[in-house]
DNA sequence: GTCTATACTTCGATAGAC
DNA sequence: GTCTATCGAAGTATAGAC
């Protein structure tokens, strides 16, 4: 069933300007406005070009997701090693661009398996990470893991913002000011705690004192 | 630009049938899959006769929503009625039917106006009702407000148990089981201190004892 | 209420020239 | 690496007959 045709290398420049287009247009119009020829007109080629880098649209949707995925990657790492690491990773996950995007490839996993597949292989990779980071944390801030066991944590902080983040987005707001202000008022004292240290290869542009949660 | 075609009437038959094949199409294959074609397939009938029904997919959508909110309406009455109402809600956000369509929902308010304030009409009408409710049942469990507001309740409640289920159609399961035990260790004591006395009204199928949260 | 006929658009994908 | 040409399938929507 493999086609002999020929496929661009990944390291392309027209390649990577595809991907751009296609998230962009993901996130503006939904996954359904991502085709081959709209696709094309933004980058300024032909449509057929589409099909060089990505032989069907499938293998194309499962790219974007990989590189977002390895974006995503870093930037979770970023803020698990920042000096607050708990509201770094509350902001991480209050994205809302990357919460739309996200949504969007949430509907393709409802039907798509190669898309399913890869959206859960990048999904537990950063729960994994995020559990081992967040045990560490915790332990340093003193919390029991019996009282918190790091992995809820971890599921909290994908649950909460991101739901927000998309009732805020249809103009559901209502019991949003008193959860951040809940979730607030918990970390507070934990952070007030720990000496600021900040670690030595984090390069933050955020002030060391203590923020509160955006909005 | 009002059209003057015929519009077929709400109660019929067809036009029923015509939206439980959008329901079902939209969970199984996701709300492209919803054509006017394969619509008019499922159900036996021309594919102009869908737009007889509604005059545009847009008005096919919308209708959609319009009557999922109506059962989630009732539902939710029910559940917050009941015996142990805060494992009930749970167990009504866990529905992982409801979280599909839900999913596909949320993806089509990414980019279609109407459907986007159907939505939000929706999801505000839902919220204001739940965080009445939870404010009487926390009053009667005995917890305060300054502790623990209605509508953070409602928002944890809309949260968590959506978010777990999504990544549960990933197998996705990490940090689940110590979450639902947290949530049960928290919710138990609560439910013991209240003597249950059965709403008149309410017709449950569930055993009245304390049932632990599902899986 | 339901159908046939029909117009027009857009889609994914391939073959092959340059 | 990029293009032109081209295919067949599927989409929304309207007009009008029965």
């Amino acid at each position: 069933m493999a086609s002999s045709r020929r496929i661009g290398i990944e390291s392309s420049e027209t390649r990577a300007r595809l991907l751009d287009a296609a998230e962009q247009l993901m996130k503006e119009e939904g996954y359904p406005a991502v085709t081959t020829r709209r696709l094309a007109d933004r980058v300024g080629v032909s449509n057929q070009l589409v099909h060089y880098y990505f032989r069907t649209m499938d293998d194309l949707f499962v790219a974007l997701m990989r590189h977002r995925a390895q974006i995503n990657h870093r930037r979770l790492l970023e803020a698990l090693e920042s000096e607050q690491p708990l509201r770094a990773l509350w902001e991480f996950n209050s994205d809302p661009e990357a919460v739309r995007t996200a949504v969007e490839f949430m509907a393709l996993t409802n039907h798509r398996k190669l898309i399913r597949e890869e959206c859960a292989r990048h999904a537990e990779q950063l729960r994994v990470l995020e559990t081992e980071a967040l045990a560490r944390v915790l332990k340093n801030y003193g919390v029991k893991s019996e009282v918190l066991p790091p992995a809820c944590l971890s599921v909290l902080m994908a649950s909460l913002p991101r739901t927000m983040v998309m009732e805020a987005g249809l103009g559901v707001l209502l019991g949003h000011a008193e959860t951040k202000d809940l979730i607030d008022r918990y970390l507070r004292p934990l952070e007030k705690r720990r000496k600021a240290r900040r670690h030595s290869s984090s390069k933050l542009k955020n002030p060391p004192k203590t923020k509160r949660l955006h909005r």
